[in-house]
DNA sequence: TAAGTTATGCTCAAGTCGAGTTTTTCTCAT
DNA sequence: ATGAGAAAAACTCGACTTGAGCATAACTTA
């Protein structure tokens, strides 16, 4: 029964219906303090006039490539850590037919661009607490992203993506804070930072100025060369663990 | 621009060339004291005679229903540790047309049958080390796979998933070294197990005999609650850390 | 019954973590 | 200019965690 299947399957593919793949991105940055994803407004039904992930058909183009592109197009971003989060395909996950769609996560520098190309789509910045009320299941995308992203930080040094080319520690922490949404012991931190070998490296050089409220000239460094932190950077409160 | 592109993306889905979506599954097992994979032997073209993973073209049904129903039709297995591992949709991987595959991992239990129903497919339990020259993009899918499993033990209760319902601690060691590749101190780890919270729990038996070569009767465990191991069960030897 | 094997627990030194403190260098507002 | 407040960086200390070994007792097979 499972070769009936089989051949059916493999030499009838026109005898199933249309389906169509997409790629979304959940594109994260931080501005003002402040966690937020990349945002665009629906003109077309369906979801018109709602906000939604970025994103589009896949062309004949790998899938990598394919969010890449989408990203660029929205954004102008070329050099961005873009990963492969999850696929969705639930059946009436899009009135139109059946649309599967993998979604990407990315992880922008500081504002690049403030707002996309300003003009059309209307491509904007979001603070993730008011990324809501999404088109399609992106409300689920991008509650999965944050996930990912937040176990992330935990043990690759991804929140140097977030950062410039270079940055002080005290940056470094601001990124875990508001990734993860709590204060972090600042010396502990850069205690563990420092610990952790191919986290950062230093530049040999210190700001030009003190923190806005005062304070000395902090040391600057640049992202090491290090894909995993060993030991990992725990998130704190994390006692209870999930069950 | 980017309008105008999506406008045609969105009311012309027709006009991209047909895609198709499947699941293929990485459905491990121990056997033998050895990490095993489920492969079926391709009776058709492309690649046929190739061993592949089980798989095929998603229905009018959810991915993870779709994942569940082809492991199902080639093991019986039913209650399995599902979850997605990554979408493969390079142009060509597949020589017919577009074909995404999402593909998923599962864990199985000890042998829930040797072998799939003994007839057609040929559906067998294949060591990982001689799982290699696979269909498609196959061998890439299972490394994925691979890699995946042996990262979910340290962080995840998920190694008894392939235990029986009850098992001994010395088992659960046995499969860590197994999946891992290497001895685990016995006494540190059965410390470590018994600490972290909600990761097994005590029947209160015991095995009705000890182990084939000497030793006591051990005592039995059953999975916990937790979802999640906290403080993690490193691997060892990973010093010098991915860089 | 002897020899070998295993489950389980204990010890100890080294390492890590969270929390708190200290010193020093800045910025800002007076 | 000067004092208050803030932040960078370094240090301390006690509580844990880890890796490596050792010890003991309970079993199996020969």
């Amino acid at each position: 029964m499972v070769n009936e299947r089989e051949f059916l399957a493999d030499y009838q593919p026109a005898a199933y219906p249309a389906v169509a793949v997409t790629v979304d991105i959940v594109a994260l940055t931080i501005r003002d303090g402040r966690l937020c994803v990349l945002l665009v407004e629906r003109a077309e039904h369906p979801y018109a006039g709602r906000r939604a992930l970025p994103g589009g058909f896949v062309r004949e183009e790998a899938l990598d490539g394919a969010a890449l592109r989408e990203l660029n197009e929205e954004t102008g971003l070329t050099r961005v850590h873009l990963e492969q989060l999850k696929t969705y395909g639930d059946p009436g996950r899009d009135p139109r037919m059946r649309v599967f769609s993998v979604a990407y996560l990315a992880f922008a520098p500081l504002l690049p661009e403030p707002e996309a190309g300003s003009d059309a789509s209307g491509a904007a910045w979001v603070p993730v607490e008011q990324a809501t009320g999404l088109a399609f299941d992106h409300d689920t995308i991008l509650a999965d992203g944050l996930d990912r992203a937040r176990a992330k930080l935990e043990y690759t040094p991804l929140a140097t993506a977030f950062a410039g080319d270079e940055f002080t520690i005290s940056e470094l922490r601001q990124i875990y804070a508001v990734v993860w949404g709590e204060e972090l012991h600042a010396g502990n931190f850069h205690r563990k930072v420092l610990s952790v070998p191919g986290f950062v490296e230093s530049t040999g050089q210190t700001a030009t100025r003190g923190g806005e409220r005062g304070g000395p000239k902090p040391k600057l460094y640049r992202a090491g060369d290090a894909k995993l932190l060993h030991p990992a950077l725990l998130r704190p409160g994390r006692e209870e663990d999930v069950r």
